[in-house]
DNA sequence: GTGGTCTAGACCACG
DNA sequence: GTGGTCTAGACCACT
């Protein structure tokens, strides 16, 4: 279910972070359904549980997940899309910095949006 | 020219690489035009020269700059748009990742694509 | 009558100790009257028997409820106002650590005299 | 200039984020104030580098504080005040919880509000 | 069992 | 020097 990639440059705990909220995106993880304890997915992908929690609580943070006393994570009710105008914003910021690269790899206007599109499509 | 956020978790290096790449594209930077020296941009930018070094380490190994020895550097005669796969394929990773970020924020593909193009031509 | 949150960090047995509070000052329990037992009311809340006699026993050391033996638990006849000392202390010292935070979000005296005084008049 | 309570319920990291946001409101850390390394922090109050760091990265998540790279932390230029609508609510609900602690006591409004100016002024 | 916190020590990239 | 991350192991409160 989460691969982490472990010469990757991103961290360990933010791979955890973009797989399940990507898993949440696509719908294999659906509101309330449970994400295994922080020590059982410490066993699965063989690193440290303080690494996991690190990753549970920005979940957390962002509301993608809720942790419930003595039971455990689960997928949040709400899956945010509060229009949070300063997460927009970065967003855009982190978007303009990868447009960047196509530009410069050549990709013209019309070719950029249709790879958007399909990736947009696919998520 | 060069405006660096010292705020910014992104590093200095790379707010230099992506600067320079940015007015390559605008054409503010055209191919056979020098840039400052690594001692007179760590002035002007206010960081240690072997911060500017890496930076233009970086540029160099991207082919957007050109190191002639004892003359100075320059943006490269052939700016990119070589086909290189890999640096595609890495490219289109970096767009999925922030377009999930969109996706999460409730972003509907027509937005999306309305924010990319505009963000792309503005490139 | 009594509504966990188990989304919340507060714990369970905190919630059960400051909803019964809420409800001796609303004045909905009477000095008297009785509530339930443990295991009742564990199955009304849906938590663990554990877990409720933890929040009565804080609540008897609270002298807020008075167990009597082979009768059941009821609320106690001489409702606090008993001027204690470190209590109060304690309660200013926590009511100083919330201000904090609304002076930090920038609400003036004025406004918190609002906020406070509305509140202190619904409870 | 910061006092940890080791006996205290409240977790160290925690201790540390409200010592430094009270240092700010009173004025005694004003922005562009350099706050000790990590490091240096952990040796002065006798903690582990990692406890200190959760406690910065909580006040960077929160506005308080800049980190700078290579350089060091600081007072945020702009402190807060900015509207949140979710923090705001959450001040309530926990103001809501400490008053109710008065209301048990005995307080009545008057007195209430008396205390609160004058911790609030304090502030 | 669960998550939350802390320690002690390590390695890394950055400036 | 700085902050950021990770490990390995521990203790705690809560359910």
């Amino acid at each position: 279910m989460i691969q982490i990639d472990y010469k990757s440059h991103k961290s360990i705990y933010e791979q955890i972070v973009d797989q399940i909220k990507y898993n949440t995106i696509k719908g294999y993880l659906k509101p309330g359904d449970a994400i295994p304890s922080i020590r059982k997915m410490a066993l699965m992908i063989q690193v440290t549980p303080t690494t996991v929690a690190k990753a549970y609580q920005e979940l957390e943070r962002q509301q993608i997940i809720e942790t419930i006393r003595g039971k455990g994570t689960f997928i949040a009710q709400q899956l945010t899309i509060q229009p949070d105008k300063a997460a927009v914003e970065k967003a855009r910021v982190n978007l303009e910095s990868v447009l960047m690269e196509f530009k410069l790899l050549g990709v013209d206007t019309q070719q950029m949006i249709e790879i958007a599109t399909e990736i947009y499509k696919s998520l």
